[in-house]
DNA sequence: TTATTATGTGAATAATAATTCACATAAGGG
DNA sequence: CCCTTATGTGAATTATTATTCACATAATAA
C-alpha cells in the first residue's frame, strides 16, 4: 500500500474545499467525514489528524464564505465610487455567488449548524451577517455624504432592505431547483429600490 | 399499568402539534419521535400506529404551517379593501407569526426536510411559497385595478420584494436571538417600500 | 543512513435514533 | 357481556456516523 503524505495546512485547504463543495452538493446533511475523506482521497480516521472534530471542519467551512462575501464588497468598492453603482455591483456579485454555489444559504441558515452550538451560532451572526451589513451600511452612509442617497434614510435599514432584495430570490431559485429566475428578480426589484433610496 | 386510548385523528393531531412545538424551541434537529411520545404522553413505538414513518409526522407539520400562512391572507383581506393597507396588515401579520413561534422559518428553510425528498420541496415550493406570493400578487393586482398600486410594476415580483421585507428581518432576528428588532425594521421598511410602490 | 515525527490506514467503539415486533389492554359494536 | 380491533407498551433490531486506537509508513532533519 502507496499513500502520499501532505502537510497539515494543505490538507485543511483540501478538506474544507471538500467540505464546502459537498454542502454546495447535497447540503449539511450530505456531508459526513467519510465523504470528506474519500474526496481528498485519505481514509476517514486521516481526517482527524488536521482537525480536532467535525466542527473544527464546519468552522473552517464558514471561513471559507466570510472570505468570498467580503472580497465581494472589496471588489465593488473598487469597481465604482457611486453608492448605488456599488451597491448594484455587490448585489449582482453576490446573487451570483449564491446561484453558482449553492453553499451560501445552504450553510448559514442551517438549523445543523447552530443547535447546540449558541457561540458559533453568535459568531456568525455577529462576524459575518451583521459585518457584511455593516459594509453595506457604510456604503449607504457614503453616497448620503455624496448626495447620491436620500439622507432621511436609516442607513442600517437600508442595507437590511438590500439583502432582502437577494435572500428570497436566492432562496427561491435554490427551492425551485433553478427555475425561478434569481437574476431577474434581483435585477427588476434593484430598479424599484434605487428609485426609491435615490437622492431628490 | 393503566393507559389511555385515543382515536388516531385526536393523536394525529396532537402528534402534529408536538412536533411543531418542539421545531419552535429547539430546531428539526431537535425533533426526534421520542421528544414526540413524551410530550403527547405516550411511548415512542406508539406514534407509528398514527403515522407510517417520521416523514409522515413532517408532512402534517407542514400542512399546520400552511394553515397560518393562508388563514393570514384571509385576514387581511377581510380587515381592508385597501391594497396597500392589506399588504401592511399581512406583513405585521406576518413577522408576529414569525417572531411568536419560530418554527416557520426553521422548518421552511431547513435542508434536512429536503434532503432526499425532492418531492417534498417541491411541494412546499409551489404549494406554500409560490402559492402565498401569488395570493400576496393578487392583493397587488387588485391595487393596481382600483389606482392604489403603481400600475408599471409586475405583481410578481412586488411580491417576492414584500417576502424580502419580511425573511432577512425573521432571520435576523432568530440568529440574534431576539436582539435584532424585526418588527420595527418591518415598520420602517415598509414606509420606504410603501412610497415605492403607491400610485402617483 | 538513521531516528524522529507527522501523516495515513483499517478495524473497533460508541452514541443516537428510527423502526419493528410480540404481547397487552382499553373501547365499542354485536 | 363478549369479542374484535385499534391503540398502547417495552424490548430488540438496525442503520448511520463520529471518533478512537494500535499499528504502518513517508518525509525530514541530523
Amino acid at each position: 500500500m502507496s499513500f502520499e503524505k501532505l502537510n497539515t495546512e494543505i490538507r485543511q485547504e483540501q478538506i474544507a474545499g471538500a467540505a464546502l463543495s459537498i454542502i454546495s452538493d447535497a447540503g449539511l446533511k450530505g456531508l459526513n467525514i467519510a465523504g470528506i475523506a474519500r474526496r481528498v482521497g485519505i481514509v476517514p480516521s486521516a481526517v482527524y489528524r488536521h482537525f480536532k472534530n467535525k466542527d473544527e471542519v464546519l468552522d473552517a467551512v464558514l471561513d471559507l464564505i466570510q472570505e468570498n462575501l467580503f472580497e465581494n464588497v472589496k471588489k465593488a468598492c473598487e469597481k465604482t465610487p457611486d453608492a448605488s453603482e456599488r451597491l448594484r455591483h455587490l448585489l449582482m456579485l453576490h446573487i451570483n455567488l449564491v446561484v453558482g454555489n449553492r453553499s451560501i444559504p445552504r450553510i448559514i441558515f442551517s438549523e445543523d449548524l447552530y443547535s447546540g452550538h449558541p457561540e458559533r451560532q453568535k459568531k456568525v451572526y455577529s462576524d459575518i451577517i451583521t459585518a457584511y451589513l455593516k459594509k453595506v451600511a457604510e456604503i449607504v452612509r457614503l453616497g448620503q455624504r455624496d448626495r447620491q442617497i436620500r439622507s432621511d434614510l436609516d442607513p442600517d435599514t437600508v442595507s437590511v432592505m438590500f439583502l432582502g432584495i437577494i435572500q428570497p430570490a436566492g432562496i427561491l431559485w435554490h427551492m425551485s431547483e433553478g427555475q425561478f429566475d434569481a437574476i431577474r428578480h434581483v435585477e427588476t426589484a434593484w430598479k424599484i429600490f434605487k428609485e426609491s433610496i435615490q437622492f431628490r
